[in-house]
DNA sequence: CCGATTATGTAGCGATCGCTACAGGAAAGT
DNA sequence: ACTTTCCTGTAGCGATCGCTACATAATCGG
């Protein structure tokens, strides 16, 4: 075996980062995998398989960024919905939110599987948040839910091309 | 000619809707329209623009539906906001939603075809919003701003399957 | 009534899709 | 050494993709 498993995901991953869940196709992965389809195929039995196992790979690195950006707790709320509006809303995570915005689409459409990465990164996003929160904080868990909806509205007028509307809401937020 | 052009967008839209964008190709979207591909490429040049004049529509009617469900100004900004909830987030807008994080995702790739629908689509969703706040807001746009990224990140979390956290994010805002 | 433009059906092109049948080599257990 | 299991390449299947060539019908201006 000249690649891990493992090793297989990891290059796929990127490959899904740059090009998208749409049309990842098992020839153009297994040629980022150092591999071909048959051999896809042969690991993980099926393409439905093989991409739940993708999703499942770059859930579990975007938690590990999100922890690696842990620098202690904020202050108050909005410096915490600061930061985490400054990594989420960063030119690098660009293509990991367009990959967020099909695994929606296809939540969106009943796809079980996805539904499940969905809410995993959900709660991720939460537990990181609470734990970052003024340990004072009388609400935590209202604060971090607060703070998540904002931000998942801030990357969708991203996206849409408003990054002002996000800008605008983002700065009253928690204001006065 | 047994179908309009138009007709033939309108029932094209419907098929959308209900399949999504990703796997809408010709040959279906031509059975929706009681054509063949062969008409729709005659008809609209490329699939490319085909696609670019169902989304055209697909706003058009969006915006219309909005102002169909307007009943005058709310009181508050929160009833405001718990309006545009109600409609955004009832079960039948749910396809819309998917089609929605299709687009985004499309732009968020740099289709800027896509990115120009999705701008389109923010300008009179915060023009509904205005035009909904209390006469008296003394500052209509910038609440209209804060209302649609309150409203877009609750559409995200119910896409991934947390509604809860949405409920509680909007029964917080422009609480105190 | 005739030529020209418009509208439509039939058939198919080359590419890609997920996946499989078949075969052979490598490795490993006995 | 033999057998069995694992790994991998080649070739191809049937389906679908966007799109086109070609022919024919329908319509319409003169």
């Amino acid at each position: 075996m000249v690649l891990t498993k493992d090793a297989m995901v990891q290059a796929m991953v990127g490959h899904v980062l740059q090009h998208g869940l749409a049309d990842a196709s098992l020839r153009p992965l297994a040629r980022a995998a150092g591999t071909s389809d048959r051999m896809l195929i042969y690991h993980f039995g099926s393409k439905q398989d093989l991409i739940a196992e993708i999703l499942t790979a770059l859930g579990t690195m975007y938690g590990d960024t999100l922890h690696a950006q842990m620098t202690g707790r904020a202050a108050t709320r909005k410096a915490c919905l600061d930061q985490l509006a400054a990594i989420s809303r960063s030119a690098q995570m660009r293509p990991a939110m367009r990959v967020w915005m099909q695994i929606l689409a296809a939540a969106a459409a009943g796809e079980t599987a996805y539904l499940r990465v969905g809410d995993r990164i959900v709660g991720q996003l939460l537990g990181w948040i609470a734990a970052h929160l003024p340990a004072d904080d009388p609400d935590a868990q209202g604060a971090a839910q607060t703070i998540l909806v904002t931000i998942e509205g801030a990357i969708v007028l991203d996206l849409a091309g408003r990054s002002d509307v996000a800008d605008a809401a983002l700065a009253k937020a928690f204001a006065q």
